[in-house]
This record gives structure tokens, sequence and C-alpha cells, in this order.
DNA sequence: ACCTGTGAAGATTTTCACAGCA
DNA sequence: TGCTGTGAAAATCTTCACAGGT
């Protein structure tokens, strides 16, 4: 797509052409941008959808029409060039102003992310904590203090935060949801398992493990339905299998660590 | 769909049916069978097609068809019986028996995972721990002894590991997943941001969290080209929005705690 | 010669709307 | 009457295949 005539101003224009692109090539933008980071530190200036649709485990055809989307300019004959792709994708996936995010329910699972050091690196600082357990309110977990979540609404709103995370036990989500939107956050990314109920301009995405190891199961299920008695020792011949950001595979971590 | 008249004998001659039932009413019908599992604790004896949907944020024509999928009785005029339809969906789903699950990377997240207690609780124990760091090798959480990642193929296979969670730093990602083929895993959960390559027999799915809050950071980015300057303060009319388990939306956690 | 960008075909998924049973 | 089960329409997403630059 060469650029429309309209629409100049760098960076704006896209209007029309963010509105419309499809929810599923967004959430495989967001993995091409992450590959692209890592092969161009790996020194690569060009590739081409091909490489990059083996690298991400995507159809060729639709990683180019996904990137038709946010009106790259790829070259024919030779393929994309790495920096200005990285440029684009972070453009048109909002990533060019940092994001600051709130952590709600530093416990198990919440202690793990507040620790986990990805977020930074990737332009989503970790700007607040949260809990209520008299514990946890007060402690410093890299840096940052615990505060109660009573003070959601002020805190949240002081500091500019854009996106709320919510590792509570499920019981505890909807309340901290409320907070979080009476405080201005639009984007909630919650692992509490129950359906949070919210006005129509906040975006939730949900992360349920339990939900995973089913299907899962589902699948273990079904293939003992044809091969019964299997168990153990496979061949292992490397598929190129399971493209990531598919259906219903949402991806994740950037490397928390081991 | 009443029952066909071939294929009794309990629960098989769903081979058929089982094999068919679309991707994506698989992730639902997972949600579906937390959802039902909490309401059957608060005492319901049937829902309605429009109730659940309700609860579970779905379209109620979408669910019905996701439930004829495995063949459930509904009746009509009333509902659905909470109690069978539970049963049938585990039965469906392959929850019938337990599925011992192995963690691969006992680090910030994957010490979390070993502690989060709603795995066991939902037939998935998680029986074997491994890591290569020489500070964790030999402690216990849970009660589980972190083993070597060496000792993947020999463990594995003598608990009947059926499911491996990866959750190690993405570099070592590719060589954990080998093992875990080796041993005889076929179904396996990564929180490494990197693509698995895997024999076509086995099942990989992927919970990548930059990636998720890129794809939050774009909703952001594409809401403020309609409204520039707002960011606090919003109406509260809860409403019934973001169906769980709708696109791309991985649900999660089942109570990690704060 | 090679690789992008994209119309058009194909597959899947969602939604509608209503026939049919309790 | 009320709610399920399901054909059929609509919307969405994927894949093909090739025209058109470089």
């Amino acid at each position: 797509m060469t650029v429309p005539p309209e629409a100049e101003r760098e960076g704006v224009g896209d209007v029309a052409r963010l509105r419309s692109i499809p929810e599923a090539s967004v959430a495989r933008l967001a993995l091409y941008l992450r590959t692209l980071g890592e092969l161009s530190e790996q020194g690569a200036e060009t590739v081409s959808s091909d490489e990059l649709a083996a690298v991400t485990g995507v159809n060729p055809a639709k990683l180019r029409k996904d990137l038709s989307f946010i009106g790259s300019y790829g070259i024919r004959g030779v393929g994309y060039e790495v920096r200005p792709l990285v440029h684009q994708l972070e453009q048109s996936l909002g990533l060019n102003h940092r994001q600051a995010v709130a952590l709600v329910g530093v416990g198990n699972l919440g202690h793990a992310l507040a620790g986990y050091g990805g977020f930074d690196g990737r332009g989503f600082p970790v700007t607040a904590l949260f809990d209520v357990d008299p514990d946890l309110v007060g402690i410093h977990i890299n840096g940052i203090l615990v505060e109660h979540v009573r003070e959601i609404p002020r805190i949240a709103a002081e500091r500019g935060v854009t996106i709320g995370m919510i590792a509570t036990p499920g019981p505890a989500a909807q309340a901290v949801c409320d907070l979080l939107v009476s405080a201005g956050v639009q984007c909630i990314l919650t692992f509490a398992p129950v359906v949070l109920q919210v006005p129509a301009d906040v975006e939730v995405r949900k992360v349920d493990l339990a939900v995973e190891l089913q299907i899962l199961a589902f699948h273990v299920a079904r293939r003992n339905l044809d091969h019964p008695g299997v168990t153990t020792g496979t061949t292992n011949g490397h598929a190129l299998v399971n493209g990531a950001a598919d259906n219903r595979t949402v991806n994740g971590s950037g490397g928390i660590h081991s």
C-alpha cells in the first residue's frame, strides 16, 4: 500500500486505517513486533514475509495482509526493512509513548508479575501496586510500594495509569475492576476467572490458566480416541506447527525467568 | 440433539462428535464448565441458555450451538440441568481422569505457578518440577522436589505426565520442549515468547503477557484517536461487554490469589 | 528472478430466526 | 408459553494465486 495522497502529518491519517484493522490481525502484529525486535538485535536489516512467517509460525500471505493494514512499505523483490517496519508497528500499536500499569493483587501470581522485568522493557512500566492484605500493604516489590486497594482511585489518576492488571482472587476482581474504571483506566488485563462487567469504553482481556489446561486436556482426550494405548516415546520430526497468535492462543511473557 | 440410535455404550460414540467440535467452541466449553461449577455450588439446579450466556458473556445462540456439539440434553421450555450438564462437559473435555502436569522453570513466574492451588483442584496435579539453576534444584515447592531438567525424560515418563508447562526464559524453551516431547508429553502450555517447533501430534498453547499488553495498548491508541483529551473519570453503567472466551481472549487462572 | 500487495475464493465462526417439544 | 436445537444468512478470517514493482 503506497501512501494515500491525503492524510499526511506523520502518523495521523492512520486514523481510518487503524480503526479498521481486524482484531485477529492486531494480535499478530504485536507478535511480529516482538519477533522483529529479536531479529533486529541479531543484526537483520531486512526480512521477507516468508522468513518472518517461518519464525512466527504464521502463513506468509496472512502476514503480508496483516502488514498491509498498517500501510507498511515492503520492497518488492527484497522484503521489509526491519528498522522502519518496527517503527511503523510501534506507531500503529500505540507504543510510541509508555503506558503506566497498575497491578492489583500481589499474592502468588501478582508478586511474580510485579517482579517480572519484561514489562518495563517493553514500554509498560509497573507504576503502582495494590492489595488488601495488611501483610502485603507497605512492603516494596522491585522498589515499588504496595498500597491499599482503597487508594486506587487517587493513585491511579495521579500516576496516569492507563492499564490495570488484576491478579486477585475471583471474588475480589469485580470490585477492583470498578475501582480501576472509576480511576479512568480503560484497559484491563485480568487473571481472575470471572467475567468482568465494564462500561462499553473499557477493554478487557482475560488470561485463564485453568481453562487453558482444560483445552489441552480436551486435545489429549480426542487423541486418545484414535490411539488408545499410546503413552510414551515419540518420534521427533520438528514440524512447523501451531502458529503463534493463532486462534485462542494468547502469547505471553517475553521472558519470565526460570 | 437427541441421542443418535447407533453409538451407545456410555461416552463413546462421542468419537465422531468430539472430532468435529470447532476449536472456538472447545475454548468456550471449558469456560461454561467452570461457570457451571460455580452455579452448582450456589445451588442452581437448572440454567437457561440466556442465564448462562449472561454470566459467561457469550451470545445465547452461540452457547446453545456449542452445547449441541457435545450432544447435551437441554429441556425445552426449561433449560439445562446443571449437574448432568457438568458431567457431560467433563466427559467431553476429557476431565474424567486427572492429568499429571510437569512444570519446567521455577523462577519468577514458574514459582508462582507451582504454588498456585487451582490446578490440583481442577484435576491437573502438578507432579514434577524442573529447573537448571543449582540454587533451585533440590528445593521443595508445595512439597514437590525441584529436579534437574536433564531428568525430564525419566521422571516425566515414570510419573505419567501428560501435560508440560514451560515457564523458562525464551532461549531455553525449545530445548525443554524437546525433552518433554521425548518423554511422551503431547500437550504443552508455554509462557516463553518463542514459537516452539513440535511434531504434528503435539499440541502447544502459548500465553504471552507482553503481547497481551501490546494488544491493550493498541486499543488505547485507537480510542485516543477519537477522544484525544480524555484521561480520567468515567461513567459506570456496567454494560455486559467483552464476552469471555471470545476471540483471542484466553481465560485463566481460576484463582491465583492476592 | 524475487517478493510484495491484494482481489477473490474458501473456510470458519457468529448471529439470526424459527420450528418443535415440554 | 418458554426455551432448546438448528438450518441458513451474515460476518469474519484465512488462504490462494497472480498482477505488478524492483
